[in-house]
DNA sequence: CTGTTAGCGCCTTCAG
DNA sequence: CTGAAGGCGCTAACAG
């Protein structure tokens, strides 16, 4: 026997098959197999199930880098920039963005800026810098500048949870001022003339808008606003807790106590059953378990994944509706449960 | 005045500038600038500035599709694939891959499966297409033939929360065993006797993992392990609580009940509750406000963020270290907490 | 229905 | 220290 002739071929591949692999394996260009990959029309079902079938073969994978630097865009990328995912509210607003966008074919990138305003603004250029379709980002700070179409090659932005500051974006909302209106309106039906608001910081959009929604609800039953019977200095349950025993000291006490989220509703239930009280309590954000507390509450509930996929419809029609309206706002309204 | 002559210029970049363009405001070379971008060495300090100006004066950002072509990887971006990013549980493990890959300049893109196998396989090949340089699975099923590093062009990858099968991969675990034995045990060594069990499927590898813990600490005690004290069946808190009232009507009923997740223990503690029992209670997983229930409570606690971030560091490890070691496996430990 | 040509923007290689 | 060529893998635009 002779040895046989070895026979000239390309290198071994010792990196991925490329689209070439594939066409030179169907015996076609790779102009068809490529549109053979694309489902493009205009290629034979025949020579279509050749390229595909060798495609399956070589187990190939379509290279996106150079299909987008060619495209000039991500082809079905949007990012997503929360502050905190490891606050539920944020992870499923994540997945309602997810579960929008994945309707459609679509793709997240997700960053968690940690309420860094560096951070954010890093995880948005280099969002830019890979050429996503459009971003979701729920703001760490006012300042969005940075955010601004014109800074970022014409990506559309859609803002969630927080409202555009000196920039034309479109943002989705939660109803802070109508949930907290309807939840002090209905202790006050319940003939309540004392009602508490334990608040957030005012500098933020959600602390003045559930300020506002209890102020509204006081003025329309024209009840006074007792700046005694508000504080907004609360960071956890525990001050929530002080701020609650400090209210109940005073002279006039209130006899209904909301809270403006759930770690004051929380700090002002223990302070309530600590002093076996009688004060009825209500707030806002459900929180699971709230029907094992030992004393009716009412809370201001909400989806936050409703947030997330208001957003990315938004974003999706920015995305392919070109040129777009003006910055539009959504408000996702909340409705009040009660627990016994 | 006659009118200029109109010197030939580019058409005006309706799209974004390039790197061609800052080379040609600093008037150097793409090479130059390209290098000056990077902070390669070789470049002249007084040439980088006017580089670096030229590239701000722009808004010029990186075409990373182009420069990940040329590379022929992602330089810097993971996949996470989660089975369900609204259990906090998986959102805190993909806060801590994020931060633990965040810690080297890396990024992570972020894909939620709804344990949904054919998404979960659509996503990994998604990343692969993209070349990702590696991917963190929480896979949805025991069927890990699709993330075999073959079938992935050699992309590395590790499991979370759930050992490889049939298929040589790093894991990431949670001490399922562990944590149930030493838990149980404590009960044990309070004087109970008949200990019950509120388990999981066992086709799971917590479920069985946790079972086996059980009944590792009773032999331990040469306790008999009475099948009527265990149940596997329950789906959520109310099934939980219809079991545990099952286990309370035996004619020898249980002075202790061990709940194998938080719906099978706050379903125990619901049934307890209500009929004013006096039994024992723990159970694997913490839960929030765990310290509002009206009776003692022990939980086996532990960082999901731990898992994440033990994930992502095994894997920047193989996509650094190349060829690795062989497959590794993690046990992230638990911790007894009593709440009274 | 299929193929050829050209180039997206960047970086590696090799010369100055 | 700087620059000139060339090509990564893909697809739009134009033939045939």
């Amino acid at each position: 026997m002779t040895v046989s002739e070895p026979r000239r071929l390309r290198p071994v591949a010792s990196s991925a098959p490329t689209l070439r692999d594939v066409a030179e394996l169907a015996e076609v260009s790779t102009m068809t197999a490529s549109r053979a990959l694309r489902d493009d029309r205009g290629v034979s079902a025949a020579t279509r199930d050749r390229v595909l079938a060798a495609a399956a073969r070589l187990g190939y994978l379509r290279n996106e880098a150079a299909r987008n630097l060619r495209l000039g865009r991500s082809d079905g990328l949007i990012g997503l920039v929360v502050t905190n995912l490891a606050n539920p509210f944020y992870s499923q607003l994540a997945l309602g963005v997810e579960a929008a966008v994945a309707e459609r074919g679509m793709r997240v990138m997700l960053g968690n800026s940690g309420e860094d305003p560096a951070r954010e603004r890093q995880l948005v250029q280099d969002f830019a810098s890979r050429r996503l379709d459009g971003l979701v980002v729920v703001p760490a700070t006012h300042d969005h500048a940075h955010l601004s179409p014109t800074r970022l090659r014409g990506m559309p932005v859609v803002l969630a949870a927080s409202p555009p500051v000196k920039v034309d974006l479109d943002a989705v909302l939660l109803d802070d001022f109508a949930g907290t209106w309807e939840a002090v309106r209905n202790l006050i039906a319940d003939g309540h003339r004392r009602v508490a608001f334990l608040g957030l910081p005012a500098a933020s959009w959600t602390g003045s808008e559930r300020y506002r929604g209890y102020c509204a609800a006081l003025e329309e039953a024209d009840l006074p606003i007792d700046p005694q019977l508000s504080s907004h200095r609360q960071r956890d349950v525990e001050t929530a807790r002080h701020a609650t025993d400090a209210l109940l000291d005073l002279d006039d006490p209130p006899s209904a106590i909301f809270g403006a989220n759930n770690r004051n509703t929380l700090g002002a239930y223990r302070a309530i059953r600590a002093r076996a009280a009688t004060v009825a309590l209500a707030g806002f954000d459900d929180f699971e378990f709230a029907d094992l507390l030992e004393m009716p509450l009412t809370v201001v509930q909400y989806d936050p994944g409703e947030l997330g996929r208001r957003a990315a419809q938004l974003l999706c029609e920015r995305i392919v509706d070109d040129p777009p309206a003006a910055p539009r706002r959504l408000l996702v309204p909340t409705r009040l449960v009660s627990y016994y």
